[in-house]
DNA sequence: TTAAATTATTAAAACAATTTAATTCCGTTT
DNA sequence: AAACGGAATTAAATTGTTTTAATAATTTAA
């Protein structure tokens, strides 16, 4: 409650000018080495704090980076998003995190907010259907900006995001390899570029294997473990009989693995299931779950370092960034047996 | 890239001064309601950006918020924080999320961070061991303080969280009905106050049932999936032969459910387990968890409101708000039979 | 028609830092 | 003793908004 301490408390009470202290705290060598040690000691002392804002408003630089995605409670974007804050801590940025739902309106909520706090930079995971005038918004004013998971049509925006055609068509290999000839894909949507590539990857590996697709195989749905529980259903009574199934995640495939036991059969011998993420869960899931690892932790850690880069100056070139997903195969998935 | 729009751009392009255009956008009644939507338009069409830092700079208030907790990728956290999202964005106020990881100094660096930015306010979970000076840290820089989730002895700080006593003894005592005597307790720490006193609301409820407490059927450990998974041996190889087990939460639940199913045994039969907070995860799981609901968003939307009321001068009383929790009975437990 | 009252607008002083150009203070050199 | 040079310090302008007290414009009352 005492009143504030700014940087004219510490220069009285020093009989020095805020210039000088000002200098001195940010380790300027225009100042005398003895003068800045008893400017920091009296700064202490006396329990100063930095405003930001008042600097950030001379500087125009704030040191606040925003990231928003779809929901930040989800395990997928729990890796990602700890790289990021790892990489932008050791940096001294603050990140401000926000859910979007996919929800545009909401996102460019974000985006406005962030603007009028003088945000540095932006990470996001663009909500499904995102207008491009929204990312200009941010551009036009000055904030950079680096999509992350999820890429955007029409722009040249830098992307970094696994490669989830190829990830998935990891998965579906191994699916054949094991004898399966008839494979659903299970949960997700093809409304973003996300579900395209993963919906491509698995027609690709199908296609090559001389396996011809068949749609009704392919059912999307929320891409929550309640969306693979109650898909199970109707994978269970699909007229093909599919003898495995390639989750659109983890959470799918665990939901989904659930409700396959609910219903009396084997995942793993009766049915093979996998899924995509390799989430702590995914290990101790029964049965262990076979998955794809998306890399996340490089994901994010590429896309923060894009960021920290270009506020550096640094102009590195435009473009996506796909990052190599990697097989994890455990007990839920073994060798086709018909049902 | 054109150059910054400001209130002075308005105010040159409309011939008025910087006073009329604050005032204007502010729906001030000083200023004429035709000059008002002349101005507003005008806003929009240069696509002005509001500068809140130079507007918190002279007002002192910066509309931010700060809440940090343990993890926030956990789903325990979930419905807290989407319930102070909630209420928070209900009153257009900005949230900055961080997680401490049970890190004091990180917990710190958040409070010092937030109190640069010029932060009205910050909900926490406080970190285990939090010393008593990065409290008065906020409180003597005029930034308002609520605690959720967990307390802090030594405080008066406004506080709401679960009833976790009473949540425990509720578990507990539907096991006691079921018939069980040997019951263990799984996962969680006791250093922290949610942790004795859920220790303290399983230790209640045996007493009150004549059941003698046994120290060996305390079986702490990490919170995690994981912890629960590990601990199943521990816990199947008691010589108490333990027929039930009151976890920490749902996560412990779910893992020790999977550790012992790896075991051959069957939970609900042979073993009954309880959780705890009714995650999503929770109804889902095979056998669906019997567990205690938290009333999370409960939680998290009344420490909001303490917040938001206090910033708008209300000053109510301080004090630790016990919300009381509730059972949710499903296929986990059920009547003893010997093992 | 004037005075008084009301309504609209604005000048100017904060807010707390940063930064450039100027100044002061020394000790050297000539 | 004057001139110079370098180091340390500072004056003052700047950043974009808010807000109070003052002024200008308009309406109403007498």
């Amino acid at each position: 409650m005492a009143q504030k301490i700014k940087l004219s408390t510490i220069a009285e009470s020093l009989g020095l000018s805020t210039a000088t202290i000002s200098l001195a705290l940010r380790d300027s060598p225009l100042v005398a080495s003895d003068t800045r040690e008893k400017i920091k000691e009296q700064a202490r002392a006396l329990g100063y704090i930095y405003n930001r804002r008042a600097a950030s408003l001379r500087t125009s630089r704030s040191g606040i980076i925003g990231v928003v995605v779809h929901d930040i409670m989800n395990p997928f974007y729990g890796e990602i998003l700890k790289a990021i804050e790892t990489e932008l801590d050791r940096n001294r940025q603050t990140f401000i995190l926000s859910n979007h739902y996919d929800s545009v309106e909401k996102q460019r909520n974000f985006i406005e907010t962030l603007l009028q706090l003088g945000g540095d930079g932006v990470i996001m995971s663009p909500a499904i259907g995102t207008p491009i005038e929204d990312v200009r918004l941010a551009e036009t004013n000055g904030m950079p900006l680096i999509l992350v998971a999820r890429s955007m049509e029409g722009t040249a925006l830098p992307t970094y995001r696994g490669d989830d055609s190829y990830g998935i068509s990891l998965a579906t290999n191994h699916l054949i390899g094991l004898g399966h000839k008839s494979i659903a894909m299970i949960g997700g949507t093809d409304q973003t570029s996300t579900g395209r590539d993963r919906y491509q990857g698995y027609v690709n590996a199908l296609r090559k294997a001389g396996i011809e697709v068949d749609p009704n195989l392919r059912i999307p749905g929320p891409r929550s473990m309640q969306g693979g529980f109650e898909a199970a259903v109707n994978f269970l009574s699909l007229p093909q009989k599919p003898t495995a199934a390639v989750c659109w995640n983890d959470l799918v495939a665990i939901g989904l693995m659930n409700g396959i036991a609910r219903a009396g059969l084997v995942v793993g011998q009766d049915i093979s299931v996998t899924g995509y993420d390799d989430l702590e869960q995914a290990s101790i899931a029964l049965p262990a779950l076979t998955t794809v690892s998306n890399q996340q932790a490089e994901v994010g850690r590429l896309a923060a370092r894009a960021l920290l880069d270009r506020l550096a100056g640094s102009h590195e070139p435009d473009g996506i960034h796909l990052i190599k997903p990697e097989m994890r195969i455990r007990q839920s998935t073994g060798p086709h047996r018909p049902r």
